[in-house]
Formats: C-alpha cells, sequence, structure tokens
DNA sequence: GGGTAGTTTGCATTCGTATGCATTTTCGCT
DNA sequence: AGCGAAAATGCATACGAATGCAAACTACCC
C-alpha cells in the first residue's frame, strides 16, 4: 500500500542546490546562471529562459553568503538595541526593519548587554554588515571608529555623542522640552518637578535642558527633580521621592519618557491617591501608542517616528552608495500632543 | 605642525585585514592562522602566540561571511514576525534573541507582510540561516517542507498547525480558557462574554476551545461572542458590538489577548462608563508587563515565557547538533494571575 | 642511533557565486 | 556576400576561511 505516512512519494532535494547544477539542467555555463540573476547582465533572452526553468524545477535559490563574499556586501545592517521594554523601541524596531526590507537589506539583531564590554559588538564587524543603526545603546567610540575605517556607517537613532565619529538622527529634544514648558506655564502651573531618565543620555540632557529653558524664559525654576533611569521602577521611586519631599510638591510633572510617565501616574494615582490633572499634571515624551489610550490619555511630546526612520535608512543608503561613511546630524521638529493628563487653565 | 585635525596620526587600515595578511605577517601559513580559531585544532602554543599577537596588531576579525560559506553553518537563526504592536512580541524577541546570543547566534529579522506571498520569506533560504523561529506569523505548508528538506529546523513559537510539518512550542492555552471559566464562574458570574482573537489562530481556537470546555463544566454557556482580530480598533468594536447588543450584557468578559483586554477595559470604561469589576469583570490572556500596572491590574493568564523561550532554543540546537529537522510539539503550562479586573465573589 | 608514534605544519582544495577577459555568435548594413 | 560592431557566452579566477592529506618535526623507547 502506497501509504503516505511518511510522505516517501514526494522527491526530495536533500542536497544543496548550487547554480553549477542549475547550469548544467540547463545546458549553459554557471556564468549564465549567475547572470541571469544580474539584473542589467548580459544574456540573451532565450537562454535566461531556460535557466529560468531550470531554476523552477530543481527549487535553486541563490546563496546569499557566497554572493557576499565575492560582492563585499552582505545586505544585513547591524541593529544594536540594549532592551526593548521601553515601548517605543519595538515600533521604531519593526518600521526600521521593513524599511530596510523595502530595499532589499534585512535586519541583523545584536542585544547589547549594558553592563559587558562589547565584546558581543565586535561581532557586528565579523558578519561584515553592511552598516550600524544603534537603537537604545550606544557603540564604544574605539568600535565607532573600526566601524567607520572599514567604511560600515554608524548612525545613531535618537542619540548623539559629540565625541563621536558616528551619524546621528534625532528628534529635537530641546524643543520638546521647552513646548512642555510653555504647556505647563500656559496651564497655570507653579511649582515644577522634572523626573530625570539616564543622565548620561543626550535625550535626558537635551530634553531637561530645554525644559529649564523654557521654565526660565517665564521666570521659573524648577522646584523638584530626580532621577528615574528610564525605568518603571526607578521612575515609581523618583515619583515618591518628589511627592513625599518636605517641601511643597510640584504641581506639574515633566517626566523624560512615556515609559516612565505611566509608572508616574499609576504612583499618583494608585499609590498616592492623588487626581490627575487636579492635584498635579504630568507630561511625558515620545508619544507611544499606548499615551493615546484612554486609560492613560497622556499629554506627550510626539517624536517624528516615521520621518526619523526615514531620515535614517537614506542616511545609510547614501553613504553605502557613495561608499564613504561620513558623519552627518540630522534633528527633526517635534509636536506637543496635549491630552488629558495635564490642565490647560490654572 | 602635527595637528590631529583629522587624527591622521592613528593607522588606520582602510583595507579588509584576511587571515593571508595575518599569516604574512607572524611568518606561519594561513592555515595556522586558522587554526588558531579553531578550538580543538592541533596548534602548538608557540605558533598560537604568534598569531594572536599578528591578530592583535593587525585588528584581524575572523569573515562570518567566509567561514560560513565553508562550514556550510552561518550562525543566523531566522526569526519571522508580523507585527511587534502586541506587547507580547517584544518581550519575546528580546529574551529569545539573547538567548540565541548566548548560544553563539544571532538573529535576522523578517517582517512577514501579512498579505503578500510570502516572497520575502523564501530569502530565508536564500540568506542561509540554520534555523528559523516563527513568532507572530505562519509559514506555508510549501515553504515549511523547503526548511525542512534543507534541514533547516522551524519552531512555531506559540502557535500550532497541526498539518505543518514544523516543531512547534505553545503554552497550554486550552488549560487556560478553561482557568479563567473556572476563575469567573467561582467569582460568581452568570452570562459570559468572548472575544476572539484572530479566527485562524491556534491560539484563539484553543483558548476559546478551553474556556468553553469550562464553562460547560459547570454547566453555563457563552452568551455573547464577538470578534476583535488580537487588534485594539477591533477589541473596541467587539466590546461595543457585546455590551450594546439586544440581550442583557454579560458581566464578565474573557478577552483572547491582553493587547485587547486593555482596549476592552477602556471601551468599558471610557466609553460606557462602567465600572471594572463592579459591572462586568474582564480577564486577559499573556500577562504583558503592562497587565500588572495599577492602571489596568488586569487578571489575565500568565504565559511561561522563560521557559518557552528556553525550550524553543532547545529545540533548534538539539535538531541543529543532530542534524535532522525533526517535528516536535512542546506544550506548557500557564498560570492565573488573579488581579483587579475580576471580582472574586459574586 | 634507529624506529615508531604522536604532534605540527603547510599545501592544495573546497564552499557557491560574480566578473574580467577572450572568444564566439548574432545582427545590421552596405 | 562580407565586414564590423554589438551582444552573448564560457573560461578561469577571485572572495576568505576551513580542512584532508602528506610532509616535517618532536619525543620517546629500546
Amino acid at each position: 500500500m502506497r501509504n503516505s505516512s511518511q510522505s516517501e512519494d514526494v522527491p526530495r532535494a536533500k542536497v544543496r542546490i548550487t547554480s553549477a547544477q542549475v547550469a548544467l539542467k540547463a545546458d549553459v555555463s554557471q556564468s549564465a546562471v549567475s547572470r541571469a540573476f544580474t539584473p542589467g547582465a548580459s544574456v540573451a533572452p532565450d537562454t535566461r529562459q531556460r535557466v529560468l526553468e531550470a531554476v523552477r524545477e530543481l527549487g535553486y535559490r541563490p546563496n546569499a553568503i557566497a554572493r557576499s563574499l565575492i560582492s563585499g556586501r552582505s545586505r544585513m545592517i547591524g541593529l544594536v538595541a540594549a532592551y526593548l521594554d521601553n515601548q517605543y523601541y519595538p515600533v521604531v524596531l519593526e518600521r526600521m526593519a521593513r524599511a530596510l526590507q523595502a530595499r532589499g537589506h534585512h535586519t541583523l539583531l545584536f542585544i547589547s548587554e549594558s553592563g559587558s564590554q562589547d565584546s558581543e559588538l565586535e561581532k557586528l564587524l565579523a558578519y561584515q554588515v553592511d552598516a550600524v543603526v544603534m537603537l537604545s545603546a550606544t557603540l564604544s567610540t574605539a568600535l565607532a571608529h573600526e566601524c567607520l575605517d572599514a567604511a560600515i556607517p554608524v548612525v545613531l537613532f535618537n542619540r548623539d555623542l559629540p565625541d563621536s565619529p558616528a551619524s546621528s538622527v534625532v528628534s529635537d529634544n530641546e524643543a520638546g522640552g521647552m513646548l512642555v514648558a510653555e504647556h505647563l506655564i500656559a496651564g497655570g502651573h507653579h511649582r515644577f518637578a522634572y523626573i530625570a531618565g539616564a543622565e548620561d543620555s543626550s535625550t535626558n540632557r537635551d530634553r531637561e535642558a530645554g525644559f529649564l529653558a523654557g521654565l526660565a524664559q517665564a521666570g521659573h525654576t524648577l522646584s523638584h527633580r530626580a532621577v528615574g533611569g528610564y525605568s518603571a521602577q526607578g521612575a515609581i521611586e523618583a515619583t515618591l521621592a518628589v511627592m513625599q519631599s518636605e517641601q511643597l510638591p510640584p504641581d506639574a510633572i515633566f517626566v523624560a519618557n512615556d515609559h516612565m510617565a505611566f509608572a508616574v501616574l499609576d504612583t499618583l494615582r494608585g499609590r498616592l491617591g492623588l487626581q490627575v490633572p487636579e492635584d498635579v499634571s504630568v507630561v511625558g515624551f515620545d508619544d507611544v501608542p499606548q499615551a493615546n489610550w484612554s486609560a492613560y490619555a497622556l499629554t506627550t511630546v510626539a517624536q517624528p517616528t516615521d520621518q526619523l526612520i526615514e531620515a535614517t535608512v537614506d542616511l545609510l543608503f547614501e553613504q553605502l552608495d557613495s561608499g564613504r561613511a561620513q558623519s552627518h546630524r540630522r534633528c527633526l521638529p517635534v509636536k506637543l500632543m496635549a491630552r488629558e493628563t495635564s490642565r490647560a487653565t490654572g
């Protein structure tokens, strides 16, 4: 009985099919097979057909590894991230991967352990990626130099290192901070708190600087400040520190990103029994999808995510195509999204 | 003046360093260089030292592409996802990438456009990935067969296709659905609604089946059902459909995943002005990080994420090492996390 | 000192594809 | 029909590292 218990009847190609085998079957040279897959190569329509037919029959698929070896381009982009729990990054990651895919490249993911020396990141070079995008992590300047020496463009996504030779694409964090200040001042607030992200990050630095400048411009100053380090737990502790200090508590809190802002809201409402925005207004930064969910309806600063990604990808390919890895910076405008966690009038 | 305006004084390796150049410098053969990097190879300690020194001086890094070509193993795992807006996936993605990295492999990301024929996914084969993990997407059976024929293990993460030759690792969705039923019945509820995910997904099918079985076991039945398709927007519409139907509204809603459950909660509270759990209880599935945030405090079923990932990676490497890509299934137990969106007593 | 077993080493080849160059074929035009 | 240009094709080699095999070397023992 020809019972297909394990489908023996389907012929299986247990061996790797190579262009040479295709060539044999199509009765052409291996070069012809290669050329049939190379746009713009010199192949007669007739031979091309024969090749493609043999390709179909054998189920041939060009070996990208071998192609990379000879062409010197892997069509892979190394993407380095340190963590994905901040809800902003998954969004970026997905869209970035899509954008790269649309241009015929793929994303090789590296999770950089924050503590360790970047021995892991050295493998970026080993894998011969064509370019590197840093998402929520930073490259040591030494490694950045190595990349650029190897003509591998490096783009820092929404972070900026003045002394780094890498390119960077950022949103205008400083302007964003200033928008928040203006918004809160217009809302009639008087005592302002800032809950910081990671102290050594450029985003935190710029957002805070903009906020302070905006306050100063109207004759105000910061009355409270605590560091949340961009983690939910840190934000909870920072909130308690700010609200339970001996001074009069703030009536407005600017939190360095949305991820922390959610934790701040939860702490204010749940743990401290306060009303937002009646007792205290809260403003975040990023405009992650959840910010617009009605459980939060968080007032925040929207990053121009699509444009940031577009700019990043453009920068990358421009440098890839030109063959030079120069350092460029792009800064894109942000927008305040006034929702329900901040009051508009005092 | 030796001004380091553009750091000319640092010697830069503008060319790719190859093992042959290292060999030259260390005065050994190229083979020796290769062997110095191959654990267990036969190299005299002395030569190894000389090689390593030359390596350091030249800044040599083995070319993983060339290595893959000859060894037939790329040390890359193809990871296919369709979307990352469900908060469960980024978590999985990050931990999975970490786990793979810890075992010397890296993650090549493929975003599968849901609509398109999987021409994009065919590139999995081209890139010579050693194995494939399907995160939020599915492979056509044809492509799955191709992978397995090429001895490339395929693991479906938390999805199951009976007719697929791929392996799969799932949590016990059916038991989870049953747990929810028991929990809601114990809470004294009487009218049960189910908001479904994507109808064609195994997770949805199993969760619903378990829920129904659990209800039936206690003599109950489902009074409302609507499809949310695993999207927030779909969940909002499903909630409205369920609550505004002509029948008596449900007093308990089981939502097929947390991502939708948040939208359901927002809709119940914000749009319909209802109290949760006083008017209606809501239970989700997944236990994403946000479920435990106090703005939601969502009762849900926790997936054993770490174990799922561990099982996936183990399965992968077991098959890689043995050289055979067999189909296996693993099913791991889940746990109910009773929080504040469901009442415990009627 | 000579024979043997064990260890190092280098040579040459291999992986699968792309491409410069020389050769052959095709085609247009007179 | 014949010539020249253009197009198509194949040959051979290159990419960078890994590895089977044989040669060279080491060490050990009788």
